[in-house]
DNA sequence: GTGAAAGCGCTAACAG
DNA sequence: CTGTTAGCGCTTTCAC
């Protein structure tokens, strides 16, 4: 019934030559006017699908993609991605993707830049990115887009850069299950915290989406309670000050649940709230990183909620591969569910193959 | 550095001929002991990864993998498996995997066994099949096993039949958070219940897993309260009497928490919530099907669990597949993560591309 | 403009 | 036991 139809038999019925077929496919001209239209026809009466094996095969290519990554040294969430790159390199190599993962200096805009400039004179094929420096990613980006490189951008997007793909997590909505998850069977009145624990030149556009959600949340409550919403900006290389204001926020009688937004902030929080006791005080924070892993497992924690960074790096790579490769449209937005972790169900998560 | 390195390259190397090679790669015997350890050391040293996009043209193989599953009009859990079997249709197809799927009736041993024939005959390459009658599954199975037809199970396991693979979740730990859920932020005494509604026919092995778990949970909270739980085994073709029960379970004023361990029954126990109030009482059900995200979305139901029926049945055709295909080593049981599914997370599982 | 032919890396049949 | 060789379906080069 429906066999395989391949260009040999295009040809056959056509009567041409399987290189004539291969022109009007390819749309590479020299092909006279009659063929064309002869050829034209068949293909489409017979519904011609070309073998996509055969065809990475023949067309003996090879591709290069580079990651700008940060260095995973400084953060274990980074860690985590350059996890999923190499898992998408095992994968793609046989399929001629040549992978080059470069590190810059989380807290270092020049780094990145800078090795923007080396991933541009290498001409890659595709690159993938996580846009950290808002302003340096976008000018790294537009010059991909001179040069026609698609790039795929993961964590956080930067909606006007029109990557190929963003791969991630809605952050609005994160946010609203952050709020959530504090406030689940609360009945009262109460205070409710977001925290942003960052160092200076952090970049924190994204935070300010999670925030977002985490007050929207508060305010759609109509149950007839006030909610008292905080939000803090905390710098973590002022150690004595961080641990001053954190403090002072404890010590809020109010105060019901905290949402930490970033990795490092989780582990401050989390060793004050130890050290002074829960008293019923809610915490959540984000990822499966060790320290969150023990705190969520010692009742510190109540919630985490999973990003699943090393997916995100997977996925981007592969979303660039299949377009190199098969020309395969890639999802233009590739949101992650947002996961949450509670003490039941980590172990599902840390012994799942897909994490 | 590691370009990539082929049969030719290795053969060079052995000093003898691709034939060889091949030969020693697929253990077809026929090969002298020296060349064979020869080429066994350069395999090794070299770690020599065939080309799979080659190795499937060459081998211009198809496989035929047979699916038995219920018939999904008439659950719609089920229903998502065979979206789940599609896509994977969908990917495999290509590298000649020829994929049918066949529908037994739900409520209805014989339509198994007669089934289980018909897949006999045609006897395919492979199998996937979700084992709901226990006795009539394993009978198959052994059949399969006779035939040496490699497969793989879903949704729940049957261990001592060795299956290729198992997909699915760690029911017990599934009872755990189910447990968990109901007992958030609970300090007082009370009664907790977990609810088995099905069908006379409907095979139960797997549900006193979740059972298990759901008791061991409150059994190991010792922060001297006592709670009181209480497990129903309902049939949910005689509706007088399961309302009458669910209704006196209801007015137990100590009543906490339910755990719906059924899809049927969770639209039977959230209707009866709704109409009495839910008082404070919590109820926690399973996968989201259009009745149960009706009711998560309206506040009667909590939390939802997501076993993603979907997925296992994707992840276990391609388990099939790269083992027919690429005599990749199956994972024998390979688990999902226990997905927590809220009114704020919902959509993000809803609108994710991998659910 | 067009067709023939040599690959891509691997498989498998077939001489020796 | 071993080497040679003709495919798999498509790409690409090179004569004519």
């Amino acid at each position: 019934m429906d066999k395989k139809i391949r260009i040999k038999d295009i040809a056959q019925m056509a009567q041409v030559s399987v290189g004539t077929v291969d022109r009007v496919i390819h749309n590479r001209g020299e092909v006279a006017k009659e063929s064309y239209s002869k050829v034209m026809a068949i293909l489409e009466k017979t519904g011609y699908k070309p073998n996509l094996i055969a065809k990475t095969l023949g067309s003996n290519k090879t591709y290069k993609i580079a990651a700008l990554m940060p260095n995973p040294e400084q953060d274990e969430y980074w860690n985590q991605s350059i996890e999923g790159i190499k898992q998408a390199k095992e994968e793609w190599t046989q399929y001629g993707v040549q992978l080059q993962t470069l590190y810059f200096d989380l807290y270092d805009k020049e780094s990145f830049i800078k090795l923007a400039e080396t991933v541009c004179e290498s001409n890659p094929d595709g690159v993938l990115m996580a846009p950290i420096f808002y302003n340096e990613a976008l000018h790294f980006i537009n010059t991909c887009k001179e040069k026609n490189i698609p790039f795929v951008l993961i964590n956080n997007n930067i909606e006007q850069a029109g990557p190929l793909s963003f791969v991630g997590q809605d952050l609005y909505q994160s946010g609203r299950v952050g709020a959530e998850l504090l406030h689940l069977n609360e009945k009262e009145n109460g205070t409710y915290a977001i925290l942003h624990i960052y160092d200076d030149i952090h970049n924190s556009t994204h935070l300010n989406e999670k925030e977002k959600g985490f007050k929207d949340y508060f305010v759609e409550q109509n149950n007839g309670h006030t909610y008292n919403v905080l939000s803090r900006d905390l710098n973590y290389t002022h150690e004595s000050t961080l641990e001053k204001e954190l403090s002072d926020l404890l010590n809020e009688s109010t105060l019901k649940g905290i949402l930490v937004t970033t990795s490092k902030g989780a582990y401050t929080v989390s060793k004050l709230l130890e050290k002074k006791g829960k008293n019923g005080v809610r915490l959540v924070a984000y990822d499966l990183l060790a320290e969150n892993l023990h705190y969520l497992n010692n009742g510190i924690i109540d919630f985490l909620i999973n990003q699943n960074s090393k997916r995100q790096a997977f996925v981007g790579i592969s979303q660039l591969s299949n377009h190199l490769l098969f020309k395969k449209q890639a999802t233009a937005s590739y949101l992650f569910p947002l996961e949450i972790i509670s003490r039941q169900n980590v172990n599902s998560y840390l012994n799942s193959k897909q994490h």
